[in-house]
DNA sequence: TCGCGTTATCTCACTACTGAAATAAATAGC
DNA sequence: GCTATTTATTTCAGTAGTGAGATAACGCGA
């Protein structure tokens, strides 16, 4: 059963693209693995983790704004928040205005952890970017920024 | 239970290097939000196209060779593998060589699937990364590249 | 040839998450 | 003010994958 390689696709605007998706893959990756040793080692997941830093940075944020801020589904935003909760590292809390929706709150405890493992986070993600200096972290900033959001703004399309 | 936001940081390298990891997190879901679409409409999983997809364009290879280049455990190669073979699109072949090794190659049956879907698969990341011009890209590529070669090579360091 | 560290794959118990459907509250139009 | 649509969260069954350990084979040097 012989399988004879067939070529990518040659023509520029493809072949590009689908390199750049390579690289991409990789590149996070390689940068998820450094992020990731200092997270679990801590006890926590990337999503709890994401949660975490999120209310530390923008305080109390509704379960809602939290889910698009972290990239998760609906029903993984109420499965990390009850973990942190029952781990009493945040806490629910009604929101005034609206009574279907609910805020995530860091309690002591959940702000005095996250401030300890955050910096050691930062430096790690610091230490893992270091392969690019800083002008061209921050080309890659704008090119990278530019490329999620018309990429969101496209519609999937349906095969 | 107050908790004020507590500002990131302000040090440049560090702040450059945080923001450089959200937008390429976000760029990538992005991306990947049009991949998945072609991909799940075919049955198939990620990691399922991505073995039929490097079977496709290098030939057979071996199950460890898959597994660096797909990105996924040891224990997923096989899995991954085991569930394309029982829908026989994939078999396992003797290394000649090597008596612990296999090889995973494409079928009559699988080369025919993945020679059907992969050209829509191409023509949606292609349009998924539109929003860069075809220099951006390029530039985009250039820097990645870059990027996920020195934090692969960096050894991940323990707290 | 023997022993030993290494490498390739597999097994399997476990888990972090997804996605679809349910509930409930807010909002818009009439 | 009533109905229909939309929005916010939760529930839960299901799943794709992990990772640690097991097994087997390789290959190097003594």
């Amino acid at each position: 059963m012989e399988s004879p390689p067939v070529r990518p696709p040659a023509d520029p605007p493809t072949a590009t693209a689908l390199k750049l998706f390579v690289v991409l893959n990789r590149a996070l990756a390689a940068v998820q693995a450094h992020a990731l040793a200092d997270i679990e080692s801590q006890g926590l997941t990337e999503g709890e983790f994401a949660i975490l830093e999120a209310l530390y940075h923008k305080g109390p944020l509704l379960l809602g704004d939290l889910q698009r801020r972290i990239l998760v589904s609906s029903g993984g935003t109420t499965f990390l928040v009850d973990r942190l909760e029952k781990r009493g590292l945040v806490e629910r809390q009604l929101c005034p205005s609206d009574r279907r929706a609910r805020y995530a709150v860091l309690t002591a405890e959940g702000t005095a952890l996250i401030g300890h493992i955050f910096p050691a986070h930062a430096e790690s993600i610091r230490r893992a970017m270091s392969g690019l200096g800083l002008a061209d972290q921050r080309a890659a900033i704008t090119l990278l920024k530019t490329l999620g959001t018309e990429a969101e703004a496209l519609p999937i399309e349906a095969l």
